[in-house]
RNA sequence: GCUGCCAUCGUCUAGCGGUUUAGGACAUCGCCCUCUCAAGGCGGAGAUCACGGGUUCAAAUCCCGUUGGCAGCGCCA
């Protein structure tokens, strides 16, 4: 079996969105399962739109992911370096190529403007032709191009394509794909400011970077019989290719700011786990014959296989993302639950908000709670009340358990009793306390939930909280007490 | 407009000619558990397998067409 080689190269214009990290992920499991080489590089021949930020960008991006790579940017010792497009274009790697493309008249020099190659395809549309340029400078003599050259005007280098037969592409997931070269463009591989454009340094970088499968989005797949045309013309081998299905927004549209977040980060800075994007990714279009939802890292790796990556589209469900997410925070330690909401609150510079907390009393509140955290940024909201010194009490709580015609006697009667008993009450284990509470119930000929609300309430200000008891007894004898003495100067005197 | 891709519950999907009254997961609904909220357990509803033709003894599964959705059509990647 060959050595695999796949890349990830996404173009520094921005974050990185959500469905690169889907074409990062495919590739990283394929490389990870065939125990091959992933590469990260970086195509930045856009001059105008790449930016340095977007690459620090990604590569936080990556790095938060757990998507490593062996071979990437920075890195100028390894034998494909370097993996950043315009560095390579400053070693005239591209030029090289296109010249030995010119050379053997696979390509030409092509002069005109850009409003004239609009009008060609303004008028193919008119015409219902296919939109193409018209190939008008293939055959330039050689006193044409003196005279542009003359005029001071600045060709870019087109391909030809040519004019009959048709190419074949066999794709992994979709099978034999035709297209008819008559409608392929004779395409620009060198702009005018000497940049390779993406179809060309794509093809001349996978070739000299030995990449053996080009996985990528299907958007892309209209653009491979351009590339196979140059992998021919330069007579070199043909990596294998796979174009996966696209992720779409919930209306069925293309994943665009309108559906969501779109960035990772964002998706980090709302509490969601590496490991359950990546899980939730994986899911869309790629599965396992018998449905498995729920994957470890290491399950995933040795369980991918292109082969069962599906064709058609699917539309990203925040909804199960967020079960999934549930579900992974549901399946950690409360001390691993307790590191990754850290790491949270220093990543979203939420770091001073739990200066004064007890980290101990933090840890347990965390346990008690851990069903119901979905978010990272949830568990601020489900344990803050414990370490508020002023309690906030919730209007509705208030009305409802306290101030209700229904229960303010029976409310003011269970908390002065409570305080009095509570206050030298010794066991103050959950068990214990429960018993207490049960005993009074029993003892007054009044409800449980006469007993239990008032209590929780008093204590937390809210009507839903973690397990009352457990509640008491990582809070303590003492502010407990001292809770309810809050409630009771403030609602009952 | 041209070209290509796709089409199974609301959503993600299993299914690769007979084992299917089409299975699982999310969401949704009900019940149980229960001090509240969750989590968990159990169960329900939800898909004439887009439509129409073939092929075959037999089709969600193979072929053709139609319709619909999406994508690409840049000196963007």
């Amino acid at each position: 079996m060959i050595d695999v080689r796949v890349r990830f190269a996404p173009s520094p214009t921005g974050d990185l969105h959500i469905g690169g990290v889907r074409t990062a992920l495919f590739n990283w499991l394929f490389a990870k399962n065939r125990k091959g080489k992933f590469i990260l590089r970086i195509d930045d021949t856009d001059k105008v739109r790449s930016t340095e930020a977007s690459v620090k960008a990604i590569f936080d991006a990556m790095r938060w992911l757990k998507l490593d790579w062996d071979e990437g940017p920075y890195n100028e010792n390894l034998k494909y370096s370097p993996y950043c497009q315009m560095e390579r274009k400053e070693k005239g790697i591209y030029q090289k190529y296109a010249d030995e493309l010119i050379a053997g008249k696979f390509a030409y020099y092509c002069y005109c403007t850009l409003e004239e190659v609009d009008a060609m395809r303004r008028e193919a549309h008119v015409n219902k032709a296919p939109p193409k340029y018209d190939g008008r400078c293939r055959c330039l003599t050689y006193e044409q191009i003196e005279q542009k050259k003359k005029e001071g005007k600045i060709p870019v280098i087109r391909f030809k394509m040519p004019d009959s037969g048709v190419i074949v592409l066999n794709d992994i997931v979709r099978g034999k794909v035709k297209f008819d070269n008559f409608l392929l463009d004779d395409f620009v591989i060198i702009k005018a400011n000497g940049m390779p454009t993406y179809n060309f340094a794509c093809v001349v970088d996978d070739h000299l970077m030995e990449i053996t499968h080009v996985l990528r989005g299907d958007d892309h797949i209209s653009n491979t019989p351009k590339q196979m045309h140059i992998y021919n013309a330069l007579n070199w081998r043909l990596p294998e290719f796979a174009h996966l299905a696209m992720i779409l927004g919930s209306d069925g549209s293309r994943l665009s700011k309108r559906h969501g977040h779109m960035s990772v980060l964002e998706y980090r800075k709302e509490g969601f786990l590496q490991e359950a994007l990546i899980n939730y990714l994986a899911l869309l279009g790629w599965s396992t014959e018998d449905s498995q939802q729920i994957f470890t890292i290491e399950d995933m790796k040795q369980k991918f296989s292109i082969g069962r990556c599906g064709t058609s589209p699917s539309i990203f469900d925040s909804a199960k993302l967020l079960w999934l997410n549930g579900e992974k925070i549901r399946s950690k330690t409360p001390e691993q639950i307790y590191e990754l909401f850290v790491d949270w609150l220093n990543y979203t510079n939420n770091d001073r908000l739990i200066d004064n907390w007890d980290v101990k009393l933090l840890k347990s509140a965390i346990f008690l709670e851990r069903n119901k955290i979905k978010l990272l940024k949830d568990i601020l909201s489900l344990v803050d009340f414990f370490f508020t010194k002023d309690v906030d009490y919730r209007e509705v709580a208030v009305q409802t358990v306290f101030l209700s015609e229904k229960s303010k006697n029976v409310a003011k009667f269970v908390l002065t009793e409570s305080l009095i008993r509570l206050s030298n009450y010794r066991d103050f284990s959950a068990t214990s306390l429960e018993k207490y509470a049960r005993d009074l119930a029993v003892e007054k000929n009044i409800k449980t939930s006469q007993v239990f609300h008032p209590i929780r309430v008093a204590i937390s200000g809210r009507k839903q909280g973690p397990s009352l008891f457990h509640m008491m007894e990582i809070m303590g004898r003492e502010e407990v007490v001292r809770r309810i003495n809050i409630a009771i100067n403030k609602f009952f005197t």
